[in-house]
RNA sequence: GGCGCGGUACCCAAGUGGCAAGGGAGAGGUCUGCAAAACCUCGAUUCGCCGGUUCGAAUCCGGCCCGCGCCUCCA
């Protein structure tokens, strides 16, 4: 059984959708004005691992991610630039793909980009219009949240209290506002000199921020779908008003499950540009040379709903407990196996498995589904050590790494095995050092190629090498 | 002020009524020329604090303290 926490509960639901066998995924995608932080791709790895594992139960999935390529921060970035919007949100966009191809972030179905879409969003805003839920005042179309009894369940905000007071109890006086009341919100805002706008029949001007979202869901995914992420601060007011805007427009349930995930913050404080702590993927993996494989563990290893504290320390103990899992790969496939096993590896993965798929199905439970292949590990390398484990045995708990990976995508791309000529000759030069007993020529042989990442491991059954992680460095 | 998340060993982190998972770091040991990897052993009489309920609480209830997020078109 899977289970998710739903915002909309505030409780864990068992997880059914609404076809079988089918789940309709929605994720909140970038805001194209800027290069994306790490904090944004927690949301990203936590939606692709979502998507991973609802695939790796079985179902098929249909994914949705928008970009939103207008908004008022594009708007004005883009004038600053003296840049057409498709102009000046393309390197953002490719830096957005970049991103989670380095972090192996399985792509959605679709993106759809809100500047391709206008006509869809006109028809609800028209929609909304005829049924009186929305009104006009000086060019723009705002949402009327009276006229939606049940706003404010999301994100279980108190739409009397929203009306008449903004934070700190500070009072607002309501009759100051061009909206009727303050918490309406635009779905269409009146064109603006030296800005771009639509020509449209509801009307010159441009789309209202959540707009986007009820009308490219619907345009894929249908009036009512299985499940919509986002993070935590998405939950009011966008998810909100897109409920408010998708249910009056297509009297329809909107979305059955939403699952929301909470913020990465920099050394216990949030990420700001003041404070100079906000990271881009390039930042880290290119300028630090994190490993992607070592961000990824890092980004998966703490539950969706929990704030997750980025620090290098944090990074640093993630590649401890991935390189746990990279040995123990290496260790099957490089180790001289007996033709004949104990028979205890099939019980081990049955049990590491449905150990795994629990942990998941708990809410997306990272933590437990780790400790069953944690525990796997173990148990296996206990009985390698005891030559328990036969050549057919030890294929076989490769193959359930593999799949347990096909979902946690955290095991590095496999690396071309292959070094330099002057490394493979210092190997041997080690090696000749080494059976001729001369420990000092050969230790410092060693630190050199340790020096130049390649470690040396002598076993029983002769020397191997293995290429070391990559180490961040500042 | 409202809504919400969290406080479990040196660090990270599961567990939400019945003897406190797992990973990292640390200590000791086996193996090794030494390492690396691996394995074994050790490690919280205790789960922010104070009360209460219960045969029994990290887990439920009440109060308090601390950290953080959102309530600004920031994932």
């Amino acid at each position: 059984m899977i289970r998710f926490h739903n915002t909309l509960s505030g409780r864990e639901e068992e997880f059914l959708p609404l076809v079988p066998g089918e789940v309709r995924v929605y994720t909140c995608g970038p805001t194209v004005y800027n290069v994306p932080h790490i904090g944004n791709f927690r949301a990203y790895v936590f939606e692709d691992l979502l998507l991973r594992f609802l695939r790796f139960s079985g179902y098929k999935t249909i994914q949705v991610m928008n970009l939103t390529d207008v908004d008022d921060k594009t708007i004005r970035d883009a004038r600053t630039a003296g840049l057409s919007l498709r102009e000046y949100t393309a390197p953002f966009i490719e830096s957005f793909f970049a991103g989670l191809k380095t972090l192996r972030i399985h792509p959605a179905d679709h993106y759809p980009r809100a500047t391709e879409h206008i006509p869809d969003m006109v028809r609800i805003i028209k929609g909304l219009l005829d049924k009186g839920v929305a009104y006009r005042k000086e060019g723009s179309i705002y949402f009327d949240i009276s006229k939606f009894p049940s706003y404010g369940r999301l994100s279980g905000i108190d739409v009397e209290a929203l009306r008449t007071t903004s934070r700190i109890g500070a009072r607002l006086e309501t009759d100051e506002y061009e909206k009727e009341s303050a918490r309406d919100f635009a779905l269409w805002k009146a064109p603006k000199e030296g800005e771009p706008f639509w020509e449209t029949e509801i009307g010159p001007g441009r789309p209202g921020w959540h707009i986007e979202c009820s009308a490219m869901s619907a345009a894929f995914l249908g009036p009512t779908f299985d499940i919509h992420c986002g993070g935590v601060d998405n939950i009011f007011p966008h998810h909100e008003n897109e409920i408010a805007q998708s249910e009056a427009y297509f009297e329809k349930p909107f979305v059955r499950y939403w699952l929301h995930c909470h913020h990465l913050i920099v050394d216990g404080e949030k990420m700001s540009k003041s404070k100079g702590n906000v990271y881009s993927l390039d930042d880290l993996v290119e300028t630090r040379r994190v490993d992607p494989s070592v961000l990824r563990m890092f980004l998966i290893s703490t539950h969706y709903r929990k704030v997750l504290n980025f620090t290098f320390e944090a990074l640093d103990q993630a590649a401890a407990a991935l390189k746990r899992i990279t040995d123990f790969v290496y260790e099957l496939e490089h180790r001289a196996f007996p033709d004949a096993g104990s028979g205890l590896a099939g019980p081990l993965i049955a049990e590491a498995d449905a150990e795994f798929r629990d942990g998941l199905g708990d809410d997306l439970n990272v933590s437990s589904a780790l400790t069953a292949l944690y525990d796997l590990i173990r148990k296996a390398n206990s009985l390698i050590r005891e030559e328990k484990i036969g050549a057919d045995e030890a294929r076989a708990l490769r193959s359930f790494v593999s799949q347990v990976d096909d979902v946690l995508a955290v095991l590095p791309e496999r690396r071309e095995e292959e070094v330099s000529a002057a490394v493979r000759e210092k190997i041997e030069a080690r090696e000749l050092a080494r059976k001729a007993k001369n420990w000092a020529e050969a230790d410092r042989l060693r630190r050199e190629l340790l020096e130049a990442g390649i470690v040396l491991e002598d076993t029983k059954d002769g020397i191997r090498w293995k290429i070391a992680p990559r180490k961040e460095s500042s």
